[in-house]
RNA sequence: GGCGCGGUAGCCAAGCGGUAAGGCAGAAGUCUGCAAAACUUCCAUACGUCGGUUCGAUUCCGAUCCGCGCCUCCA
């Protein structure tokens, strides 16, 4: 499996190092997460599922970040604890991924459940003079730091910039008192607006600041060195540059071997954020009647390093494109005599029997090229001789590895079963008048039917 | 200002040195009482613009014009 390092800025075989260490920085939990979100989880998921497929066998790991300044000022805003606050937006947040199909990673840790993992980090970087106490809250001196920037690509000039923003105003260095702007918080002393959330530390009372809680979590359950490290484009940085940072500093070992990350999706070629109000969650969505299938393949048309445009009318060609998979399926099913379960379950790993279907494979092994494969995919359809021994195998690892779940085919309702064979008999005696206003009763109870040369089809509108 | 990404048919989107995958939409045909479905066929002399390298460039190099992202919380 090749794929694009951002650190050396390559596409690189990933290691073969054992055990397979996948951490991918999940959601903050204070609200739903928008299609965007979904975007780099689902890019993260065909991932999982490719290496799974190519015998990698994943230890995948996904962060829950349940406490920060957004979550702790939601949850008192909505007069909930913030245990209680986050544990509602978890769930949400669960939820969605079920209806979307991502496999469960195999932890999904807190970031408050690992607070002592955290501190003794802190303790650790501390120790090593790579941060100081101010006042209760510990900071992360860059300065004292090497290999600082290393990811962003920033030379110590551009360093400089960071401070500024675009309109050459120096950004708010917050109410913290730190050496340096460039210095991040590793920890946070506990003030008035904290209320009730805070954790005893060798500093005294305060919450962990927000880089913090991957290193000590992915390095936790992971390893000081393991694979693969995702998340989207804007936590380069500072988030996953502090991460390497806190990590490498505190263990002097590589962190993390490869670098994963997904760029925005955007909506009228503007990037989708919850600061711009411009974002589509799953339920929105759902309730104009897409399915989770087709956003799930809208958002796999684009190439994970390329912004990919959303609008209404490509989720209804994605739809449209996904019918024509399904009615494959369906195809194949009846063909071979075969039930649905047999498709919609995992393989067995690793899989290599790739055959009919072997360039959609090549093009995700290939830098994770889903549009292309998804080109192929339906470049190969029209040519499938569907007695090709192993063809229900090669489908399943199909369907498994882009997470498509094939649905029954619906069968109508009793009432709208009868209208379908008066009008048959109606046609046959060739009464097509009777026959036309049936066709449009079956209509409006929302199925359509497909006369065939022997007999009619019903098909959910 | 620094760092980075992109501009390919009506729309979406691959390809990245040898003459343009695929999807959606559209058109025609077969079939059909009609319709739909299915199947077959068609649909970019052309890849932002201008130069350069090359036998040959959408693909490499330079310039230029647009669009976008990060540098502040963000997937």
């Amino acid at each position: 499996m090749f794929l694009k390092d951002t650190l050396t800025r390559q596409i690189k075989e990933l290691s073969r190092e054992k055990p397979f260490g996948f951490y991918c920085c999940g959601p903050t939990v204070y609200g739903p997460a928008h299609i965007g979100n979904f975007r780099t989880f689902i890019l993260q998921d065909v991932l999982r599922r490719a290496l799974e497929l190519a015998g990698y066998a994943p230890v995948h790991v996904r962060n829950i970040t349940d406490v920060d300044d957004k979550t702790i000022l939601r949850s008192q805003q909505a007069g909930l604890s913030l245990k209680k606050f986050t544990e509602q937006w978890t769930q949400r947040f669960l939820d969605d991924c079920n209806k979307l199909n991502l496999l469960s990673p195999h932890q999904q840790p807190r970031a408050t459940d690992h607070i002592v993992q955290q501190i003794q980090l802190i303790q650790k970087l501390i120790e090593r003079g790579l941060a100081y106490v101010e006042n209760g809250s510990v900071y992360f001196r860059v300065a004292a730091y090497k290999d600082y920037g290393k990811l962003t690509q920033l030379s110590p000039e551009n360093l400089r910039t960071q401070s500024t923003n675009s309109a050459g105003h120096v950004n708010d260095v917050d109410e913290y008192d730190r050496d340096n702007v460039r210095d991040f918080a590793l920890w946070k002393a506990h003030k008035a607006d904290d209320g009730d959330v805070f954790w005893e530390s060798p500093w005294g009372k305060g919450r962990p600041g927000w880089h913090i809680e991957c290193s000590a979590m992915s390095m936790h359950y992971l390893g000081e060195t393991f694979n693969l490290h995702g998340g989207g484009i804007d936590l380069i940085f500072p988030h996953h540059e502090n991460e390497i940072a806190q990590s490498e500093g505190a263990t002097g070992k590589p962190f993390v071997r490869h670098w994963f990350h997904t760029t925005h999706l955007t909506v009228d070629g503007k990037k989708m954020s919850k600061s711009l109000g411009n974002l589509y969650t799953l339920e929105d969505l759902e309730k104009q009647g897409f399915s989770t299938d087709s956003v799930r393949y809208l958002l796999l048309s684009g190439h994970y390093s390329q912004p990919l445009n959303f609008t209404l009318d490509s989720l209804g060609a994605a739809q449209s494109a996904l019918s024509r998979i399904e009615k494959f399926a369906h195809k194949l099913l009846e063909h071979t005599r075969t039930e649905l379960s047999q498709i919609n379950t995992s393989p067995t790993f690793p899989f290599t029997q790739w055959n009919v279907f072997k360039p959609t494979w090549e093009a995700i092994q290939n830098d994770m090229n889903t549009p292309q494969a998804l080109g192929e995919l339906f470049s190969s359809l029209p040519q499938v001789d569907l007695d090709t021994p192993g063809l229900i195998h090669e489908f399943r690892a199909l369907l498994f590895l882009f997470g498509f779940k094939m649905a029954a085919p619906q069968s109508a309702p009793e009432a709208v079963l009868q209208l379908a064979h008066q009008r048959w008999q109606a046609k046959q005696a060739k009464d097509f008048a009777l026959a036309d206003s049936l066709r449009a009763q079956i209509q409006s109870l929302g199925w359509q039917m497909l006369d065939g040369k022997d007999s009619f089809n019903l098909v959910k509108l």
